[in-house]
DNA sequence: CAGTGGTCTAGACCACCTA
DNA sequence: AGGTGGTCTAGACCACTGC
């Protein structure tokens, strides 16, 4: 377990112009002090100011102008997510205005079904542990998440695990593990009877799934999470920036 | 109308480099050279490596581990799409293995709807551009796409539009406009008699449904699309590259 | 310990936009 | 013409990994 390190400077300049953008100290649609003037303010070189500001614009927070400026994209707030942060379902509630909670359900032992050992890697019948959660935006249950993970990566004992962290931190401090990437399905289903048991609304309506894969650095198959997403709630609408 | 500029040398290694993982130079799960020695093979400073090296790490072709190297996604595979060309719909059903094709059904001016309007920052009535789409996948339609332009922003001639471009060349080439950002919904629905008429398969399934709103470089709103998926026949995954 | 990727600097030149 | 962002260089030091 590492303790927290240092930021880099160009996240920490990165998270002051969020800042600014935030509390308004830079406004919708107005230009943004350049390169230059940024990084005399804060004594770094300019290529560092680049950095923070290239993720600022991946994220569309800013639109930048060659010859012109920087501008604070007026129309962020239409967004519920970026590209960054699709992942963290948190986020993703408070993007849409809510205030967001998580209720652990269960966390169990099975055996893999066929499906899962085939997404995971291994072999049918082999052990998982289920992480079911469910997440509120304010006080309504808006996505029913599973994420199932093979017992034999776990490094400590079962019960000490917080089911309420976010996957990442499960994974580094349970299983010691890192992700290097996700790949996600995004599909379209009629919702079924173990989510309208706890969603409201009407049965015969249609839902998002979004089925992650989790992969480690090593390109083997970590966990594979089920989500069960009321999109008649919950808008998924993503910023992306243009080439 | 631009030239074609020189692509700068940065972007030129990054082709080089993707190049090298298709044609397996490069192979899955194996090792690259190290930057140094991609920055001397290729006459360049290790920043401008580092900048293409950026870009496939993002895409989630390749995968860096500090102290130790540079491997090749061995599962980049199983994806359609990754989170830079998620819109290019061309390269989404090719990413799920078939063969594309467009089919234009329509060019319409139209009066817009209270929505659309809304949307598009304009009054109700005022005229828009309809392009309606049909995208195939071996000859089976998958995708039905309509976007919506304000017809005052045209520059050129109605006639001369080839509507079989990608919207960035429609814009650049008839509307003298840069796109600067996209918000997208991505939501799931019943399929509509509309979209059933042209997709196969029984009536009462459900569709992705994506509605993209694209933006101007001064946040102006500049079209407003919405794309019917079929997600029985195509995938939508994304890889994701973690932070 | 040697080699890798991660961060940062100081400076240069270019392409582009506005005036 | 002057200022902006876009690209590139040559060099430095650090954090981390595997041997």
């Amino acid at each position: 377990m590492n303790l927290i390190q240092t930021r880099s400077v160009s996240n920490q300049v990165d998270e002051i112009l969020l800042e600014r953008i935030r509390d308004g100290t830079y406004s919708p649609g107005n230009r943004i002090p350049s390169e230059s003037e940024l990084s005399d303010e804060f004594g770094v070189s300019r290529a560092t100011v680049r950095t923070a500001l290239a993720k600022l614009a991946a994220n569309g927070m800013i639109i930048r102008k060659q010859g012109n400026g920087t501008f604070v994209n007026a129309r962020i707030k239409d967004a519920s997510a970026h590209f960054g942060n699709l992942w963290d379902l948190v986020q993703l509630i408070e993007g849409n205005g809510y205030k967001s909670s998580i209720r652990l359900l269960s966390i169990e032992q099975k055996p893999a079904t066929e499906k899962e050992a085939l997404v995971l890697a291994l072999e049918p019948g082999d052990e998982l542990i289920h992480f079911r959660r469910l997440f509120y935006a304010d006080q309504r249950a808006v996505i029913l998440a599973d994420n199932a993970i093979p017992a034999i990566l776990l490094r400590e004992p079962l019960e000490k695990v917080d089911g309420g962290l976010h996957i990442r931190d499960i994974f580094k401090n349970y299983f010691h593990q890192k992700i290097a990437f996700a790949i996600t399905d995004i599909r379209s289903a009629m919702i079924d009877a173990d989510a309208h048991t706890y969603f409201e609304g009407e049965a015969g309506r249609t839902i998002l799934q979004l089925d992650v894969t989790f992969y480690g650095m090593n390109n083997l198959p970590l966990a594979y999470g089920v989500n069960d997403f009321d999109d008649s709630i919950l808008r998924l609408s993503l910023v992306q920036a243009w080439s």
